[in-house]
DNA sequence: GATGAATGAGCTTTCATTCAT
DNA sequence: GATGAATGAAAGCTCATTCAT
């Protein structure tokens, strides 16, 4: 995570991802993030504009980084079912590797604290354009059920595979292959034409 | 909302409620609240112990709330299917109806700021536990897989529509019945055993 | 002076007087002003805006003050030369007794961190415009000549005086009574159209 | 300005008067020093000791450029009228055609910020001895009064037009050369023991 | 000699909380 | 019970100065 970044940027962004998981954003000052990165204020200065920069800048590193993993080996011509489960299998991965950046984007994509700008740039950048694609690839093949929008079927599956792993996340439940193997069936059973044997 | 509070207690927390969506937390002072909910700060204590008693009470009246509006008219012997679709659309209906307190809950369910055991409290009361058993009927009716626990199905169907939720709330997309009557039917058929007929 | 400040303000005027004279605007930091003045920060800023307020406040009172001084005994019938040496004596005799707030006029009224607006303000409420007409009243009664405009012949005066003030503020000259009225009684030659008897 | 100094420390105190006019002391930073002169930080603290040192320096140069000025062609044996309108009208100009370096007096010639020794020794090298000198001639002469001091005589003169400048610089009046005349015969008049035509 | 990244003390300001009225 | 002035620790941020390159 953050590789694009120079050591400093670095150690304050993964300093900063830890303070606010662990201890809220306005528990999280800059002399802490100074003190736990061994970076001065002044340098952070020096590097960021402001504490809200950082926090931007957080949020557009990691969903740029999610977004990298999760289509990593997306644009194929493989099948539509192969690919669809490549793109869940490694959302699902990425989130349960990073969690912290993970709990950051569930927390922080609705807050004020992010600028509008960022999350367009972040969403225009992420997954959810080609996965959109890719399903209305489903629905014109007729795989999929042409009753609901693409954009709606995303929504639906990544809600239930974060919803998944947040319960993972709290202990409530514990993802293995197996699972996630049932949880992308499930997905896809939930909008396919013709139920297929698993 | 916070119909079971005196009216001082329910004019700070809807003020509290509706500047932390607008401004995020860090910028809701304590003043603040004071100034637009027309109390003085000596009165806030004098009902509140701290500004986190005041998020965290926030919290747990949200969920009492909402798990009250979800789980009304749950307890019949009326046929799963009808049961389980009149709880996910009171959810999504009162989503919608209450957009804050649904953000509010989706930001804060994950933040340290909400002591572990409001959390836990509010888990218990609300409307998780009675839907799970419902879940488990299903499966042992055999309406449902067997492969997946029902807590992992009832999470799946609730991170569905709460994403779907989100994209209303952000602009994304439009919520009408038919497409609520949709969402639930792909909910089912997700883990149904049989499709069955729209 | 600062008799229409309630005591907190007073306090706070009258040590960022003190030491703004002493030490320096950049010198004079909040958290001094406090530990001098007695009055802790927080209440500071709750009396004032900002720093700056403070300082632009001190202009205007300073200012106020003097202005009211000078002007004490002002608009009477007496004759013009009687008028103007009882102002231009009380100048002296205010800004020899008041010596920092003199000084602080003299350094911060081309200083750009007192806005434009309060300067406005204070000329406006001062002794300058009464003098002016007072001024006009002598050439047009040809006491004065009439080849100077009557401002340029007041800001001469309240120059000459000013800096022989600031040459007994440096320590350079001693100021008494009989050289005050030597003073004035060379004012009033250096623009009378007969030069009269000392 | 500044003719004796080299290329880099011209820059810096140039580039610093015109800052601490247009933005105060305090708002001047030695960053902004750097970034306006186009000399890096480090080559400010190799030319000069702090930024105290800059400011000390900046004033030294100014009054020592101002009394070369005035002083220009001062020392000759013309009569004494000749001599002190001379002096006079060269520091009306000077002042009006470096107002920048006439404010930046103006402003710190009382500041705690300049050392008691730069100023001493800027009054040394400057022009009111050799002015004091001259007034005393005049005194000796019977052309001025004897009641009053040569020093007094001169502050006074002094402020007289140090105010009709200000006022110019504030937009109050417009100075012309007429009006210089008529300023300095007004000088002259406020001392002289008769009064001669003008 | 020149650079500008790095430092951290210290700045202005805010804010949760208290308590005299 | 209600008020809001008062508190002072701590926040975000700046800046004179240093020093490795």
């Amino acid at each position: 995570m953050f590789v694009s970044y120079n050591k400093v940027q670095r150690a304050v962004l993964e300093t900063t991802l830890h303070l606010i998981i662990e201890k809220e954003l306005q528990a999280t000052s800059m002399s802490l993030i100074a003190k736990k990165s061994g970076v001065s204020t002044g340098s952070i200065y020096h590097y960021f504009d402001s504490k809200e920069a950082i926090i931007n800048e957080l949020y557009r590193g990691i969903v740029k980084f999610n977004g990298e993993q999760v289509l990593d080996g997306f644009f194929t011509d493989e099948p539509i079912r192969i690919r669809l489960e490549r793109a869940w299998e490694k959302l699902i991965r990425v989130s349960l590797e990073y969690p912290q950046g993970f709990q950051f984007i569930e927390q922080y994509s609705f807050s004020p604290y992010i600028r509008a700008e960022i999350k367009q740039m972040s969403y225009d950048a992420g997954w959810c354009g080609p996965l959109d694609k890719l399903y209305q690839e489903a629905i014109d093949a007729k795989v999929f059920k042409d009753h609901l929008d693409p954009h709606v079927m995303v929504q639906m599956h990544y809600g239930s595979l974060v919803y998944v792993v947040k319960g993972a996340l709290n202990g409530q439940l514990e993802i293995n292959d197996e699972l996630i193997r049932q949880l992308i069936q499930s997905c896809w059973d939930s909008v396919a034409l013709n139920k297929e044997a698993t």
